[in-house]
DNA sequence: CGTCAGCTTGACCGCGCTCAAGGCCAGTGG
DNA sequence: CCACTGGCCTTGAGCGCGGTCAAGCTGACG
């Protein structure tokens, strides 16, 4: 049952019973990944969507020395792999960090679908820009703040993902995550990282003990990282009926038929 | 005659003459903007497509606080704005850093045109590809380079983009950029910048007087920002003739029909 | 009970920030 | 023609954030 990815594409577009039966039909099949394997690999050409329906995932970029960056959380109800269906660029890897229960989807079959369920496609494109936008996000993050900014901003981020999918509540979620990988994600060395755990910590900003991330005052959090949500939540493509006369962004173009039905 | 732009759609898919025709004249109307206008505003709706066809403008978001991250530069034949045309999410503004000739291109003209002329939604399309493998690569850059990498990165960055549409020759470029513009790109106080172009010119790896950046060994520069430009050619969409049988990206669906025709 | 991964803490040091002052044009107006 | 002005670049001094190295701690697991 990969209702994490179903409730994902569901914030995107609305989707008929049909179509969540669809996407259940296409993603049915699930294999468990073990934590620490590649499910994309920089420079290979894959021809599926990898859906990660468990576990945590990151895109990242590995360098000679062994220093790796990670770009990219992937959650629960999150696609990878993208460039089976769009044409993309794809100069980064993507890993397992815990174990992992994923589907592929082949690309053929995506495809395939899209053609005759084009609000499956559309909620899929949309996914996508999400990750842009979040990239842009994360930029702006390693620009402008301190580690501690950088922290409470992933944080943040990580904690209104996991509420969109229903795998973070009120006060917190689980946080799969090491302190190293924490740090190779903010660019940040695992001592410091450590060192400002405590200190947000100390701050009563957050409770994190054997992966269970609490957050007392999100709105506190938020604040230290100067974090706007606005980025997370789903574009509104607007429907007919309430879009301005004269103004139909995609719309009249074929590929338009296919997003913005 | 927007040149630099029809010479960049071109890297992207083969533009006919007849495609080449309908850029031009799609972005005949130009105007010139003065330095430090915004051509997009954070939040504001907008319903055109702006391609600068000279001059330098620059992706940003802005603090309270009065500092800025540039998140990303705007080069002769850039297009932003592109929300106007794919549903997109768009929390930064764009403006100018210098004079800026820009056209701008009525978002349902584009559409319109995109119906008949598939390649130029095409190339349009995977331009707006690069912009993301680009950010991923900032995200990497800023994570694990010091001040001297990362400069160098940026400054290999501009120097291959500028190559694509013939604005640099071997050993160099216009860089129209003030320090205090590379310190809020790369996340580096103005000082500091000040201080690792100081270092990089001692090291011979660049020359930088009045805006003119040459590069005597670009192999060089390449090394310390560890920077592979890959990222930055442009996907091949491969055409029905070169294709593996039984695997179409694109193909078999309506999108495909237009992206990858 | 030993082992191993991950967390924690301390000491030291350097990259990069801040504040502050001064230098170098290019443009402007007397 | 020269003085003035305002961007922008440059340089110095001092300091703090965050890196590195090294050691010890904790809990899960065989």
């Amino acid at each position: 049952m990969p209702h994490h990815f179903i409730r994902k594409l569901g914030r995107y577009a609305p989707l008929s019973p049909d179509d969540e039966e669809t996407v259940r039909r296409l993603a049915h099949e699930t294999a468990w990944v073990d934590p620490n394997r590649d499910l994309l690999i920089d420079g290979a050409e894959s021809r599926e969507v990898c859906v990660v329906l468990d576990g945590w995932a990151c895109a990242y970029k590995q360098l000679e020395d062994g220093r790796r960056q990670i770009i990219g959380f992937v959650m629960p109800g999150d696609a990878c792999g993208a460039a089976a269906v769009f044409p993309d660029v794809v100069n980064y890897s993507v890993g397992t960090l815990t174990a992992v229960r994923a589907a592929r989807i082949p690309g053929r079959a995506l495809l395939a679908t899209a053609e005759t369920h084009p609000r499956i496609l559309r909620a899929f494109w949309l996914d996508r820009l999400a990750v842009s936008a979040i990239q842009r996000e994360w930029t702006a993050s390693f620009g402008l703040y301190t580690a501690r900014g950088r922290i409470a901003h992933l944080l943040c981020e990580i904690v209104t993902r996991l509420r969109a999918v229903g795998l973070a509540d009120e006060d917190g979620c689980l946080l799969p995550l090491t302190q190293e990988d924490l740090g190779e994600a903010v660019g940040i060395s695992t001592v410091h990282v450590n060192r400002t755990l405590q200190d947000l910590r100390a701050s009563g900003l957050i409770a994190l003990k054997r992966q269970q991330l609490v957050v007392p005052d999100f709105a506190a959090l938020r604040a230290v990282a100067q974090f706007d949500g606005a980025y997370l939540r789903p574009v509104r493509v607007r429907d007919d009926h309430d879009r301005p006369a004269g103004i139909e962004p995609l719309t009249g173009s074929v590929l338009g038929s296919v997003l913005s039905s």
